[in-house]
DNA sequence: AATAAAAAAGACAACGTTGTTTAGTTGTGT
DNA sequence: ACACAACTAAACAACGTTGTCTTTTTTATT
């Protein structure tokens, strides 16, 4: 490829000249300004970073490390939020995927520092705790839907809290009074928070605990993670009678619908139903759509890489709103 | 951060040792690499890649431009195929989204560019024929999940046909012999391949075409695309009476689903149904599971880069097979 | 023990930039 | 016309590596 050298002889100054152009030093004349934008224009010329950041010794790459543990259209959104703030600040993002069988995340920070990355951002494909490698510490660094067991690590999640307490005032606003939460697996973080909130919003409204119920319907076995919803759905609808179901995730929703129409029970008229995620189409594919809490993670990416773009360093736990998307099932 | 003289002072050997040890060189006495790998070890060092890059005159990084149109969890695997393979050659992948509103596929090439990049792998989310811009031409490229319009550069694309005919053989193999086929919006490449693959199966099996029944039930309309596929069904249904429905995506399968459950008909036992994509867990979520072919998106990303490793320059259509995930439904 | 051959390690330049210093050019006020 | 400042541009070093060439050390052979 063609160099700055080649550009200054083509365009009759000296390649200093040419640096000066292309970092938009203002001391450069006018006349000489055109001829050296005309060289790049004419031979092509594309300034070599790597040659640029050894000089200057800062890379204006950053890298974001993303567990594989699930593979989720989030990882996406994640990324995106996160390279759309870097790309408008005219920094690079490197991302690289972790998987313990293949690649650790030591290794992946390792490769990263060798391309002297000014930050790092590890994202979880799920809201959990983790155990950071120390590595990490050596440069600033945020998790993005995880938190460090440690608490050693600025991070952002979502607020799982507000979600919760959202979509239940929503229900109880619309005029529901009798709601049963199906909860996802409570050992993970998510859980634990949406619980909390749906009993504030009870409380909040002063509705009595007897008339909301709460099962986790995600549940552990040796295979790993497995759902009960639909045995639930049955279930809870014979023996609670809610006028409201309020889903821990919209796949669940749609195991509830199948119920609910074998049933012959009706959604939202019958039965109101909520639910989080926002999972790509699925919300619209139902019928009636499905209101449900959008995760921020488009949003969590951001401020990740604000973060470290405003070259803070403390360690907060910054948490990102849920926002409700309200359609046709309650 | 610490760099190779350094090390060196530290160890007690020139440099240039250090280089030797860091880059594998065997000239090296067991005594001296041992001191160095110790100092290494001592001080944190990482060798500086953009300082090797300059040296070497050649990056070792490889780009990804992912087309943001639709997100999809498949992005995701089309990445994850490209980079397990990259990583494995010690060579990194530097992704980078486009996005019409925010940044060109031109502006990313330019970035990709100035990394000097050994290659670029352009990945369409959707199967289909783009007009890609020329600067591609410049440098070794593959498509990936599209193909050029002007068929200037090699691509990897899944093999509709030998999908449709697949699943479609494995129907007529279980005895179903009246097949109606709700396919996607006919205007995509996806749709097409996918009816001729069926159309083929009928015809190697020596069925009656009057037997067939094809209908795209993704529609466009002033608003982008739409799914007419609840009203298809049930007129198909109705009408043509089929033993088994080919969908023409997992998601329509669920609406499928709703719409013979609402009509009192069984899958499997009444209608058999298949779909295509094997999205995330929609097809276990449903009950019976769905069969469907799963696209092969993750393959593709390893070809791709498997193409730029290997140095190839010659221009291939080359076409991923699905995968059959026999399930429940059929 | 002497010598040649082979192996190992060092010296130094080069990669394509940018930072710093120095030199040259232009303009202004007397 | 002259001094001086203010611009502008050139020259040169430096960044942290690796390639090439040279020197030193070790090993093998007689």
């Amino acid at each position: 490829m063609v160099n700055i050298k080649q550009v200054a002889a083509h365009a009759g100054v000296s390649f200093k000249t040419v640096s000066r152009v292309v970092n938009k030093d203002p001391t450069v004349k006018k006349i000489n300004q055109e001829k050296v934008l005309k060289a790049i224009e004419e031979l092509g010329y594309r300034p070599n970073r790597a040659a640029s950041i050894t000089r200057r010794k800062q890379s204006g790459v950053f890298g974001l490390i993303a567990d594989e543990l699930l593979k989720t259209p989030f990882t996406f959104d994640i990324i995106r939020g996160a390279q759309d703030i870097a790309w408008e600040q005219n920094k690079e993002l490197m991302v690289l995927n972790v998987n313990e069988k293949r690649f650790s995340a030591e290794k992946a920070i390792e490769h990263l520092f060798e391309h002297r990355v000014e930050g790092i951002i590890y994202a979880s494909m799920y809201h959990r705790v983790l155990d950071i490698p120390d590595e990490l510490l050596k440069i600033p660094a945020v998790l993005v839907n995880c938190s460090a067991i440690k608490e050693n690590l600025a991070c952002v999640i979502p607020d799982e809290v507000q979600a919760a307490e959202t979509i239940t005032n929503s229900l109880i606003e619309k005029g529901y009074k009798r709601i049963a939460f199906l909860n996802l697996n409570e050992n993970i973080a998510a859980a634990k928070g949406r619980k909390q909130g749906v009993i504030n919003a009870f409380q909040q409204n002063n509705l009595p605990m007897q008339d909301l119920y709460i099962e986790s319907v995600i549940i552990e076995d040796k295979n790993g993670e497995k759902s009960i919803a639909r045995e639930a759905t049955r279930r809870v609808i014979n023996t609670f009678n809610p006028d409201a179901i309020l889903c821990g995730q919209d796949f669940m929703a749609v195991e509830v619908y199948f119920i609910m129409q074998a049933m012959g029970y009706s959604v939202k008229q019958d039965i109101g139903i909520g639910s989080f995620d926002d999972w790509e189409n699925t919300p619209q594919l139902l019928q009636p759509m499905l209101t449900t809490m959008a995760l921020p993670h488009y949003k969590m990416g951001q401020w990740a890489m604000n973060y470290l773009l405003a070259g803070r360093k403390d360690i907060v736990k910054h948490k990102e709103q849920f926002k409700l998307i309200e359609r046709e099932s309650f």
